[in-house]
Parts: C-alpha cells; sequence; structure tokens
DNA sequence: AAATTTTAAGATAATTTTATCTTAAATTTG
DNA sequence: CAAATTTAAGATAAAATTATCTTAAAATTT
C-alpha cells in the first residue's frame, strides 16, 4: 500500500506534531529512539520533506527538524506523495500498462472508487490527526 | 498494495476463465506470452495456486494449467491469500507494530473500513470477473 | 579555538521482491 | 524407445527497498 519509508515518516510528522511545543526543532534521534525507528532511515526520508518544503532543518546541538509549513496544511497526502510518489492513487490494482476508462474490468468501477477514498483518507491534516490523539487522552505514542 | 506476483496470477486465472473453454489444461507458456508477463515468474506464482489447490497442473505436451476448484468458488481473495499472504487486510495503514482498537489513531476508523472495503472489493469470483469481461464485449485481454 | 552535537550526502550492505536459468520429472508424439 | 514438450524444483541473478555506516558541514558548547 504505501511504504515502510512514507509510514515512518508519517509516524514521525505525528510525533513533532504531538510534542514540538515551544521548541524550535526536534532531534531526529529523539523522534527515531521515541518511536522505536532507525535513526539512519528516519534520517534519510525525513531529508527528503526538507526539501519538499514541509519540514526544515537545522545542523548542530538543538538543531533537528522542525515543520515549514503549518501542520494544518500538511496533509498525510503530501507526507505519502513526497516518499513515494503519487503513483497509488493513480495505478491498475492489477497492474495492466494500458486500460480504457470506456471499456474497464469486471473490479475497475469498485478499484476507482477506493482509490479515491483512500485518497481521500489521506487527505487529513497532521494537526487533525495529532489532535484528535490528543483528545483521545493518549500518554504515549504508541510503538 | 498487492504484489506484482498477486496482480500477475489474478490475470492469469482471468485468462484461463475466459479463454479454456473446452480444453483440459491451458500451457504456462501460453498465458504468459498473450499476457506478456514473464513465463518463469508465472511459473512460479501459479504454482503457488496449484499448492493451494485452486489450480491443478499436468505436465508434458497437452500438459498445462487449468482450474481444480470451479472459478464460481475462486475469489480474488484467494489468489491474493495464496501468493502474498492476508495481511493486508489485518495490517496497520501506519505500521504500528501494536495499536489497541479501544483507542485507536485518528484514522484508524477510516482505514478499517477501507481495509473491509478492499477485501470486499476482491470477494469477487474470477467467473463473474471474466463474465463481466465478457459481457463487456472486449475482444482480448488488454495488457 | 577545540570538542561536541546534529543534519547532509553519499557509499555500502542486507533484505525482499522480481526475474532468469538449469536440471529433473512426467507425459505425449513419432 | 527416443525425442520433444511441459511443469516441478531449486539455484542464481537483478532490481528495488530497507538498513547501516562514513565523512563532511554547520552550529553550539566549553
Ligand atoms: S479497468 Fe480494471 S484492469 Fe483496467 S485500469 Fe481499471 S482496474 Fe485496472
Ligand atoms: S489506530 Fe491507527 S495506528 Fe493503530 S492500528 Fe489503527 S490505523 Fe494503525
Amino acid at each position: 500500500m504505501i511504504t515502510e519509508a512514507a509510514k515512518d515518516s508519517i509516524r514521525a510528522v505525528i510525533y513533532i506534531a504531538l510534542y514540538r511545543e515551544d521548541r524550535e526543532f526536534i532531534s531526529i534521534k529523539e523522534i527515531a529512539q521515541t518511536l522505536n525507528l532507525s535513526f539512519y532511515f528516519l534520517s534519510k526520508n525525513l531529508l527528503k520533506l526538507v526539501k519538499a518544503g514541509i519540514l526544515e532543518s537545522f545542523r548542530g546541538p538543538k538543531g533537528g527538524v522542525n515543520f515549514k509549513k503549518d501542520p494544518k496544511e500538511v496533509k498525510l497526502i503530501d507526507i505519502i506523495s513526497a516518499i513515494d510518489g503519487t503513483y497509488i492513487f493513480e495505478s491498475c490494482i492489477l497492474g495492466f500498462k494500458e486500460c480504457s476508462e470506456t471499456n474497464p474490468c469486471a473490479i475497475h468501477n469498485k478499484w476507482a472508487e477506493e482509490r479515491k477514498r483512500l485518497y481521500d483518507m489521506f487527505n487529513i491534516s497532521v494537526k487533525k490527526v495529532a489532535d484528535e490523539i490528543k483528545s483521545g487522552e493518549i500518554k504515549n505514542i504508541k510503538i
């Protein structure tokens, strides 16, 4: 569905949204340790979000990453797109290379709808996800 | 979402359902050539369906594969399960290892519903897919 | 200024998935 | 029976993804 890289990244931005409070930057090490993710892999992936303009980063002690865009404006779709690309939401579920909409296979109508729904599901802001986690009174992010 | 192996296999069984007519066995070579798939990869994957009891196979000239179960009884879900396992339809979209249903994250309710819908989408028999392709008057399977 | 911390960038390695090849076994054909 | 055809099984290789490591650059701390 979506890659591990994208899943890790989504969890990371949710973590940042939840725990940045008034800090300027949150270190990737802290995120990786708390979420039990590989620091190396996460670093590489979050860098993509930096390059996509979603996060900003800062080097040195006190360094780390933080939102560049307002988390209210960052949708999970944006994370997935930056990491995996948008292909999933445009792809054929059966892997046909060429296929006409005008003469679709038996599951196309269903798939076209699901694809849209999956897109909609991820079309939710990081802030909203974080707020809902908070409102559920979850004390620590589950790992 | 589902692996290439599963997609290839689904297309192959649909092909068999469409073109077996009264033949005892359809050679994997024929399927691979028509669908423009790797004979090697397809052979290996269809063998899994044989072992799962969905197809049966026969060696030698006139050999090949064909349905062991009635294609009316074979759902796309069965193909996917035999090839990829059922994990997708039980998995967490964010990749959390532990997560309680009683205190779910913001997208869990949506994901749980989508997961179910995706399952339902694939819970369609090979026969039904083949029949709908036929009724749509598609002359050749699109590749 | 030197040592330390942290991201940046790119090399390297491990794992998983996909693809290919080889040999063997079963079956048919001639 | 010999040759040809086709799946079976497992080895090997290529590609993609995931994971790790190394060195450099930027910033802070001492
Ligand atoms: S019609 Fe079927 S095979 Fe073609 S793109 Fe849609 S889902 Fe895929
Ligand atoms: S609650 Fe969210 S994180 Fe947990 S299993 Fe459901 S979708 Fe995954």
